[in-house]
Order: structure tokens, then C-alpha cells, then sequence
DNA sequence: GCCAACGTTGGC
DNA sequence: GCCAACGTTGGC
């Protein structure tokens, strides 16, 4: 099992909209990177929802639904890929940008050292921690 | 609103 | 194939 982190721009589409939806499509992604991360997703793999912009803070769990299949709105037929996500609950205290570079154990998160990759691995251990973190 | 990081595009 | 110009993302 592999942990991954998603980002989203909480105006475009948010947490709210997945948790509405239960389960929805992610798709629209057009990096490289990402489009690989989204390629070694497995369906019930944990996924944590980060908001960017204004927020900047990761607040929600979902799980990988579906594994990579060719992005609907990839007109061109350029390879991207899209998986299904599904809302698993929110965390109750969202843990904020702020708050993972003040925490030792998150220093090697690629959100801190790849600000625009949009998909991303986590360790285990980053998981585990940021969960204990996001209850009180 | 600004700017750093970084990906993409296009001229050569 | 290199690299300058440009566009986008996203934190501050």
C-alpha cells in the first residue's frame, strides 16, 4: 500500500465538492510527474486532500477508488490519466502549511520541496504522523 | 500584488 | 539540442 497527497484549488474544486460527490473523478492533471505518481495508485490507498491558495492546509482523507484509466478530457489522447477518488473524512484539525514546516518528522515531504508537483507520495510515517496531528 | 520555481515553447 | 522568453503555480 502507497500513502499519497492530492492538491486542489479549493475555488476550482475542494474537499467539499468530493465529500458531496462521496466519490468523483480526479482528473485534469497535465504534469508529468503527477501523471506518474497517479499511475502507481492502487484502489485502497489512502490519499490526504490538500487546499492550496488561500487555506494552504491539508484537510481532508480520501481513498484511491479506481486506479489510473485515460483522462476523459484529455481530448488529444496524450496519455494522461485520471483516477477515482472517494471521501473518507475530514480532519478534524486541518494541519496546515504552517504547521508541517515545524514539524521535524515532515521535513522530507515533497510539499515542502516541490511547491507545484500536485501529486505526490508520502512515506508511512508521514501519513501516520500527519493523522495524529490532525486529531485533538 | 509580487515573485520564485519550474515547466513549456519556439527560434536558432 | 540549447536556451531565452514566456506562462503557470502557489506561497508570501
Amino acid at each position: 500500500m502507497k500513502y499519497w497527497l492530492v492538491k486542489t484549488e479549493p475555488e476550482t474544486y475542494g474537499w467539499r465538492d468530493l465529500e458531496a460527490k462521496e466519490e468523483d473523478i480526479w482528473d485534469g492533471v497535465r504534469n508529468y510527474q503527477a501523471r506518474n505518481y497517479m499511475k502507481e495508485m492502487e484502489a485502497g490507498d489512502p490519499v490526504l486532500v490538500y487546499h492550496s491558495g488561500k487555506s494552504r492546509e491539508i484537510v481532508g482523507l480520501a481513498k484511491v477508488s479506481a486506479s489510473a484509466y485515460p483522462d476523459p478530457s484529455d481530448k488529444e489522447n496524450k496519455g494522461w490519466v485520471s483516477v477515482n477518488l472517494s471521501a473518507q473524512k475530514p480532519l478534524s484539525v486541518p494541519v496546515a502549511l504552517a504547521r508541517i514546516k515545524e514539524e521535524d518528522a515532515l521535513q522530507e515531504m515533497a510539499l515542502l520541496k516541490q511547491s507545484r508537483l500536485s501529486v505526490m507520495p508520502l512515506t508511512q510515517s508521514e501519513f501516520e504522523y500527519i493523522l495524529k496531528i490532525a486529531v485533538r
